[in-house]
DNA sequence: TGGTAATCGAGACGGTACGTCACGTCTTTCG
DNA sequence: CGAAAGACGTGACGTACCGTCTCGATTACCA
């Protein structure tokens, strides 16, 4: 194979010398990756073989970017789900409804990788700092700041813990898109808007 | 090393002929699996012949039992969860808090399996199948009771869902215990009073 | 591939529990590293996993055997070799361009492997000892006999030294053959003739 | 690393356009090989890598001047080597001993590299012109110089083949430095006095 | 009581993937 | 434009496990 072109990655860097890495083979690598899950493989046999050969690139390319399988698969579902949704400020119900149930494009391919990350995120402090960085801080945020808008506009209790009430909404619907964890919930296509009724009658002004 | 003494295991069975299987190689296996667990061996670098090796059995002894690694890790882990914990019938709230914080004596080495057999559940239909019936249905059953009980007593409303009230009990203690999805809950000791509260105060009759 | 059948080698060894190696895998890697050779690709560039796919053996299999190429190299040269050829008592001389000429079926391999050898023997103390075991001393030996018999003849003069001697012999026509040394004999036919008469009259009784 | 300075090798060559060639780099290059070899690297385990790192030289500016590793070892051994010795005329048999006894300061260096030589001077054509130009006929021509002022003056056979005799003179005494092919000379330190000795005698007038 | 049959620990089997290393080439910046 | 630096695709290295398959040696059942 012709060899990939050139186009620096990490132009600021303190590495000015050589031949600076090649940011095509970069999005190949991470192409690849998504790829190959999207056609499903699964994570556990995943192999940077596989990867690599896909990519059209030298296992060393990878290994020269990053530590491990686990490292690269975070970027690579970074990658993927992009930048969290914004609310539309109608009302807090409606804004929760939107954000519990927006689905990426590509979220077919997330949720096949996000369980997986699990054990890794688990066990590595570095994994479990680009995950909450990444994916989760980020979307924290965004429900914060629409039950503070509650708040200030008196739908909501003034004293209630907003980080308590952001991970009571997201935990359920999390695990059920993830593992399916009660399979009586199956049926519930409107799930979200229940799992926001509760909660906000519970912290209700 | 010595071969294992031979009390059978299944003694009724439908093989009658031959050497029966010995129950004590059954049991140092899955001790096998539990004892590298807990001196830190992580799930993905567990390795049949290390289990093998530690048990004093034949790797072929493992495969004659199980069908692989997820199997009997599942069967491990079921073992080491035991049955879940009985409500005493104090109050709906009371009983709520108790089955949510029960840990049990081992359960250091379940909140580090417990995540990686996310991805097992996810992609295998009977991993699926083994954990809601040995881990997630029992306790889900346990609660439902304990909600149902307090419809009956006029504390719960009639209406309410139980099947989703079960859910937002327990989906936030468990991704809080399993990857600490919110950094920002890590100072609630009384995580499980207040997440209670909301959901009761959101049912409340 | 179907797995090898399993005549056990070294019967009488002190492995005596698992299964036996294979006799047959045994057999088939030699042979694959001969017939590769004699396909023309060179030492250097002959590679352990080509001789592994070659034999239809996994890479360990070899590696359970020998302790690297070297090793293994040796073993099929030796192999390769056989027994040295015995003179027929005619005459010293007749006998000496007898034994200086003999070429073995195959040893088109052989002169094509020998080369390959002087770095490791000149290297690894094992190797050098297999190589003078399996190869060298025994053509020695044949030579030494040859010579005593004629100095027991009358032929050759009591007092030379044998070692000096068979040395002469072989040397000369080792590096040709090999490596060519002084392209001005490429000529002569009668190679083993003439250095055979130079020694016999400079040791002549 | 500060760049080499660049006096410029081959001055008055074609190229005279853009920055010259480096002879210090090119001398670096050759002392970075016969450095590494002295300090017990093999010349099988000596990579290109090795020496660009050692001679603080890139690997394209090996590569444009060497067409590879053997190329480069050649080189490097033909430098080492030094021109032949020169005989001094007292007799043949004192020339002969001389010239097959005379070891150069740094022939610790050459008897490692030589045996590594030989493989390559196997295979391929140009290496075997090259050790033939620069090492090998160098050191034929001066014996054959002696022998035939040895006919001349009466001392050997006028129709002696003055090329067998050198091949017979200096094949014992090359397979004994290079590989101790026969060990039991090992003690013989006046091994070239009785090769020579027994030449002659064969082909004495 | 002696044969039959399945299991035992042990470890070799053909494979696959690992992560590293060196190859020889290519592409930067610097002098 | 040559220099160093170092990334590139390639491919072999030697290791670790995979899940399967012999081995000889134990057990149990059944005749």
């Amino acid at each position: 194979m012709t060899e990939l072109a050139d186009t620096p990655v990490q132009p600021g860097a303190a590495r000015t010398q050589g031949r600076p890495r090649s940011s095509r083979a970069h999005e190949a690598i991470l192409e690849a990756v998504l790829d190959l899950l999207a056609e499903g493989v699964s994570v556990e046999t995943l192999s940077m073989e596989a990867i690599a050969a896909r990519a059209g690139v030298g296992k060393a390319t990878i290994y020269r970017r990053w530590a491990g399988k686990d490292d690269l698969l975070l970027e690579a579902l970074v990658k993927l789900k992009g930048p969290p949704p914004q609310p539309e400020g109608d009302s807090v119900r409606a804004d929760m409804i939107r954000l519990l149930t927006v689905v990426g494009p590509k979220d077919e391919r997330a949720v096949r990788v996000m369980p997986c990350l699990f054990p890794e995120v688990h066990r590595s402090s570095e994994a479990y700092r680009i995950w909450q960085e990444a994916m989760a801080e980020p979307r924290r945020e965004v429900m914060r700041q629409v039950l503070r808008r509650g708040i200030a506009a008196g739908e909501l209790r003034a004293g209630i813990d907003v980080e308590i009430a952001v991970s009571m909404l997201i935990s359920p619907m999390l695990l059920h898109r993830m593992v399916r964890w009660n399979p009586a919930l199956d049926g519930y296509e409107d799930l979200a808007e229940q799992v926001v009724d509760v909660v906000l009658r519970g912290i209700a002004a």
